[in-house]
DNA sequence: GAATTCGATTCTGTATACATTTGGTATCCG
DNA sequence: CGGATACCAAATGTATACAGAATCGAATTC
């Protein structure tokens, strides 16, 4: 609450957006409950205008979900959805990297990749891997995926991806992974980064369906992570569960 | 303009959003042409507020532009565009089909899909097919696809399917399907629905892959006949074109 | 004659007032 | 004592008024 006065250059609708969004990520409201204007307004300190428009955008972007009677909710999702989610955004990121290997990229554009690569790569070579690591870690692998979507040069697919990324991807706001799992976490980066590489030299050597597949299982390494993670920890709430898919 | 008193039941906010969708899908907005709130308020009867609401909702569903100065704009889609939105979306329906395969249908759910096979197959056997039979088709067609979607039982993919499908296959309104065409339109119908069948019969006997591989080459054949299409009237405009596509 | 600047008009962004509908509670009747 | 009905409060849906920004045109100057 303390970019009250900060960011004046956006709009009031962007600024509603992004408060709201970060209430629901952060988990301060829980999964179908209901989030009237009136509190949204208290919140975001804007009038009742820009605060509807952040709310129908916020619906359309998946995180909440319209009530019939009027307003709208939070919206809840089950272990079924977020696996599914998982496997989605693999199988939409793998046609991502069919396109870019068989439409080709120049060295220039593959550039930026490698360097987030590189950069990883000194992440994950520390051994007892840092809190702060894993964290960057995240951040870094979000860049990787990003910039390889951005390779296809297909706005629509773009589009779509960012859309499918929305939700089981979005970061839960103030997460830090848990010191105890990271030993276990570093492993998965290990082979997370083996993939990422993987798809670069696919993609360099125009060989498309290699690279499509190899985004693939690197999805269904994800989400088998996850399954895991949730039978472990019995109880494990889905919210931080989505923090260690980021990871992915 | 003759449903001024019509659908009092539906919100102000809804019927401008259906106003608005027609107009443009109607092209008598042409792409890239600036969509001003008055002439939006004109059109639909409403004031501004419930207008405003349509219209970002119309840009989240792809259909509009948002203009960086303010305001929107009939987004303009190149020919690379919707061939890349036809490929996205035969690779999302092959997940869907994949899904309802590895996770089983009854046969009780396979009766409207099999049901609506019937019903396409008794109007592509007539030989010289009609411009009604045709327009029943496109319509059956969607209704096919929209039936196969629903098999997965996956409400994430169900929802990006609907957003993926939401531009390049809104049927433009008032299209028909120009006489001399029909009969190469009746090969390529022919073989669309053999891909249906097989899609179907794969999901029957869980055949996972099968059925994931099928609806690809269905979305190739559809992107191909696009490209041919295209190619032979030089100067085709892409709304019509977008009708071909949708009977794929 | 062309370009630049100043001004007016129009549009978007925002706020607020009004109306209709929904949900809850209390009271009354069976 | 239980249920139904009526009334009240609160929240959403809608309309409109106001302020600031952008765009277009015209006039002036170089």
């Amino acid at each position: 609450m303390a970019e009250r006065e900060a960011d004046r250059s956006v709009s009031h609708t962007v600024r509603a957006q992004l408060a709201l969004r970060d209430l629901v990520l952060s988990g301060r409201l829980r999964p179908g409950e209901r989030i009237s204007e009136l509190q949204a307004v208290e919140i975001t300190a804007v009038s009742r205008t820009p605060v509807r428009m952040a709310l129908v955008r916020l619906e359309e972007e998946g995180l909440l979900e319209a009530i019939p009677s009027g307003g709208f909710m939070v919206k809840a999702f089950s272990e079924r959805d977020i696996l599914d989610s998982i496997e989605l955004r693999g199988t939409l990121e793998g046609l991502a990297a069919r396109f870019a290997a068989e439409r080709g990229v120049s060295s220039r554009d593959l550039e930026p990749l490698k360097e987030c690569l590189n950069e990883i790569d000194g992440l994950v070579r520390q051994d007892p891997i840092s809190v702060e690591a894993f964290s960057s870690y995240v951040a870094l692998n979000a860049r990787f995926h990003a910039l390889l979507t951005e390779l296809s040069r297909s706005p629509p697919l773009i589009r779509q991806i960012d859309r499918a990324s929305a939700l089981p991807f979005a970061s839960p706001s103030g997460f830090v992974m848990a010191q105890s799992a990271l030993p276990e976490a570093r492993q998965i980066l290990l082979i997370a980064q083996d993939h990422h590489r993987v798809v670069v030299d696919a993609i360099e050597n125009r060989e498309g369906a290699r690279a499509e597949a190899i985004m693939r299982e690197h999805a269904r390494l994800a989400a088998r992570n996850l399954r895991l993670a949730l039978r472990n920890r019995t109880h494990l709430d889905l919210l931080p569960a989505l923090a260690l898919v980021t990871a992915g």
